[in-house]
DNA sequence: CATGTTGTTCGACATCCATAGAACAATAAA
DNA sequence: TTTATTGTTCTATGGATGTCGAACAACATG
C-alpha cells in the first residue's frame, strides 16, 4: 500500500481546515477522533455512510491536514494532528470541537 | 425591496457556519466586517469578484445566520451577528476571526 | 492455499457551488 | 423626468462534492 500524502505545516490553510469541518460525517469523526486522542481504525468509529464514502472523507481530512494516517497491517490507523492545528490556529479547534459537543454529544458506543 | 428572510437562534448550525466561513470571499468580507464593528454597505467593502456574485455570498453568509442585513434607500447595510454566535459557539468565530488576520492581514482601502 | 478483514480506487450519478453577465427593481440625485 | 446608484434575480456554465456499489489490493488467519 502506497504512503499516505500529507500537507506540512505551511499547506495547511485556515479555508482548507473549516471547509473539510463543515461536513456533518467529517465533524463526527473528528469529534469522537478527538475524545479518544488516541489512534484510531477506521471501523472503530460508527459511521452512517457507506466504506468507500467513509474512505473519501478520510482523504478530504487528511490533505487538509487535520488527520495523520499510518497502515499498520491491513489497518489503516488514524490520528488527530491536534498540536499543529493548535499552533497554527490557535483556539479554532479546540472552540469548534467544543461546540460541536454541546451541539450534537456524542453517544457512546460499547 | 421585499425583507431578508434570517435564521432564528436556534436554526444556526456549526456546519452551517463553518461551511459559510470556507469560502476565501465570504471570509474576507466577515473579517472586514469584523475590524469595522458597524453596519456596511456592499460597495464599502473591497471584493474580487462581481456584485452578482458577492449578491450570492451575501446571502450565503445572511442564511447561515451570520450576518444581518436591512435596507436603508438604495444600499444594504450588513453587520454581524456576533453576539448571538459568540452566544451559540462560544469562541468559534473569535478564533477564527484572529486565525484569519494572522494568515492575511487586511489591508486598509482610503 | 483458501478465507476473512480492512480500506482504497474506480466509475457513475445527482447535487451543490462559485462565477459572471444581463435584465430588472427601488431609490436617490440632477 | 431622466440619469445614476445599489443591489437582487435569472440563466448559464464549469467544476467540485457526497454518495454508493463493485472491483481490487494487502495483510491476517484458518
Amino acid at each position: 500500500m502506497k504512503p499516505y500524502q500529507h500537507p506540512t505545516f505551511d499547506q495547511i490553510t485556515l479555508t482548507g481546515l473549516l471547509h473539510a469541518l463543515s461536513d456533518p460525517v467529517r465533524l463526527n469523526f473528528v469529534q469522537c477522533l478527538a475524545t479518544k486522542m488516541c489512534e484510531q481504525p477506521c471501523g472503530a468509529i460508527p459511521t452512517p455512510v457507506a466504506k468507500s464514502t467513509m474512505s473519501h472523507h478520510l482523504r478530504v481530512l487528511r490533505e487538509a491536514g487535520i488527520v495523520r494516517i499510518r497502515t499498520e497491517g491491513t489497518q489503516s490507523l488514524t490520528s488527530l494532528r491536534l498540536a499543529e492545528i493548535e499552533a497554527k490556529f490557535p483556539g479554532v479547534l479546540e472552540a469548534v470541537l467544543k461546540a460541536a459537543d454541546a451541539e450534537k454529544p456524542l453517544q457512546e458506543h460499547p
